[in-house]
DNA sequence: TTGTACGCGTTATCAT
DNA sequence: ATGATAACGCGTACAA
């Protein structure tokens, strides 16, 4: 008799079962060849056994682990956060499981993480990388030797991408701010070099540009970071002589300092002043006035990567790479309104409309 | 001259270097019986073929996967997904990575992520069931035969158990607001049969009795959900003949319907009302004015989590099950103040202060 | 200190 | 349709 420790493997249920290791194998993986009373004997035994596939075994020999990687920056941000509760689910339908790392925008931490995604055999992976432009990690995501998809960063790899149009939803906001009325429209970001941050002050010159207007350099305010409070410097950005009379901000962690900023100035949305959120937080939704942003649709996004992915996961020859786009979509609210009266007064507070 | 398909193994490795695979295997694992010299060439051979361990035979050789799962409702909720990042740093730290998996709150999803965890011989497990009640999950949970830590779930099992005291803060929270002088506290709270909804009420009703002060069943409010919409059910709330002069409601993703709420019935936080977050969102923190909450430590619970997860894993001997429970603290903010002289201001005149 | 040989649990191939 | 057996890549006794 064979040790009874452990739990329970093929043969032990081949054995019970009375058939061959192989025959248990192509019961578990669904063969058709199989004869229905020899089926019914290897359920039964498995059942009475509580036998489990061996995960790691079947990897190994099989030389694919049904499991996909996936690294971000930071799930604690609700965009990815949102995004990986679809690319799970999405995922699981195709029988896979995710891997989720967090790089935490750590150069070092993401080249290993890569090389674990290799070591653990990810069948594809789904990356954002807080490091576009660090050689390390563009030489190891090109060198990845997995199915992959990039997601909204501009690295100059051969593998597929998948990009948030940012700049052309911007645009549409800046040009609907003008149409308003405003000519004093201040831009809030973060000081990052990376791709969404260059993308939005793309586009937002170039609404600007569309409408004739000027980019006064005094009202793009640079956070150190997408979480950083902006309290103070909106408030310092409000103060100005000409204070700008529309404000397109990062949302996420940003935005509600900055209504709270804006509400400590005294000044009302969108009577006294235009708001418009990059990214869509619940709190645009909920917020009365309830809060114009421009943002991806994430169904969208999930939808399109999980598809290019697994496309190429299907075919591996190497085919060109793939570049998709998808549209921000400005999404007006009740936030955006025509420009005050008394435009960019200092601190006047008459309450014509003016249409 | 073998195959040059495919990615280089430990034999290849072996070979370029002129030694045997077990040298390798010794360097690989950091063993200290090998030659310095015999070291170099191992490693420079490892560099040279861009050798990476292949961590399913690994697993399936050494038994251990250095994988740790952890099962939460949805990481879209900031609780976790706040937790799962510090979680996955410590795990990090002592050499394991995460497998992360959203239950969506359906029970048949979470009894095959539960085997899923078994097939892929995960050390150890961090959970947080959607369905506590639910027999089989119950079931699968006793004998998942990996270490485990629960986390703030009613269940009765025979697994280490991490919980949060919600009921000590809330009570807190109610005496506070009770020493002010409220005495019409409403509790805003999903509908959901689930550990930190039931300790919370339970907690909610000890504040009230510890003051003398009663229940009004009309001032106990059940959202369908911890994310459902609930502007309309404060309103409502608020509407009431003898309103509540103090909320606590859940945070999250309802606070902010709540604020608005509040703000929509001309009510001002905290003149014309008090208010309490369950939780401890950011909106909190950065609204103006700042709102009290009642939450736990997330450092202390992920710190005493991963503890408890460790030393399970390192003693696997049938050691009877922790059971570790977490303060959840009571932080004052500007959004509580006294009574206001109108006391239920809508319609009552003064009323005594009774202590 | 280093090399050899076997086994981990599964799938794939070749017989039958 | 089913059985026997060789890999898969690594760890680890045990021998040298």
């Amino acid at each position: 008799m064979k040790a009874r420790t452990g739990k329970p493997s093929i043969k032990d249920v081949a054995t019970l079962a009375g058939v061959s290791v192989g025959s248990v194998s192509r019961v578990i993986n669904k063969f058709d060849n199989v004869g229905p009373e020899l089926r019914e004997r290897v359920e039964r035994a498995m059942r009475e056994l509580d036998y489990r596939l061996d995960h790691a075994a079947q990897t190994l020999r099989s030389r694919n682990s049904r499991t996909v990687g996936c690294m971000f920056t930071d799930v604690a941000n609700p965009l990815y956060a949102k995004l990986y509760r679809i690319f799970e689910a999405k995922l699981r339908r195709a029988g896979y499981m995710v891997l989720l790392a967090n790089s935490l925008n750590d150069p070092q931490w993401e080249l290993e993480i890569l090389s674990m995604f290799q070591s653990r055999r990810m069948e594809g992976v789904i990356i954002a990388p807080g490091n576009e432009r660090d050689v390390a990690v563009l030489e190891a995501v090109e060198h990845l030797g997995i199915p992959a998809v990039i997601l909204d960063r501009d690295m100059d790899v051969r593998q597929d991408q998948l990009l948030f149009d940012h700049s052309r939803g911007m645009k549409d906001a800046i040009m609907h701010l003008a149409d308003l009325g405003h000519h004093d429209i201040a831009l809030v970001v973060a000081d990052t070099q990376t791709r969404p941050m260059r993308r939005r002050i793309e586009g937002f010159k170039a609404g600007l540009r569309a409408k004739g207007l000027k980019a006064r350099p005094e009202l793009l305010v640079r956070l150190p970071s997408s979480v950083s409070p902006a309290f103070d410097a909106v408030v310092r950005l409000l103060e100005q002589p000409a204070r700008p009379t529309a404000l397109v901000t990062l949302g996420t962690i940003v935005l509600a300092d900055v209504v709270n900023a804006i509400s400590a100035c005294g000044l009302r949305i969108p009577g006294d002043i235009s708001l418009v959120s990059l990214g869509e937080p619940d709190f645009a939704r909920s917020h009365r006035p309830s809060i114009s942003s421009v943002a991806v649709d994430l169904e969208l996004v999930a939808e399109t990567g999980i598809e290019m992915l697994l496309a190429r996961m299907r075919n591996r020859s190497p085919s060109p790479s793939r570049r998709t786009v998808v549209p921000t979509q400005f999404v007006l609210r009740e936030s955006c309104g025509p420009l005050p009266a008394q435009a960019s007064a200092t601190r006047r507070r008459d309450k014509d409309r003016g249409q």
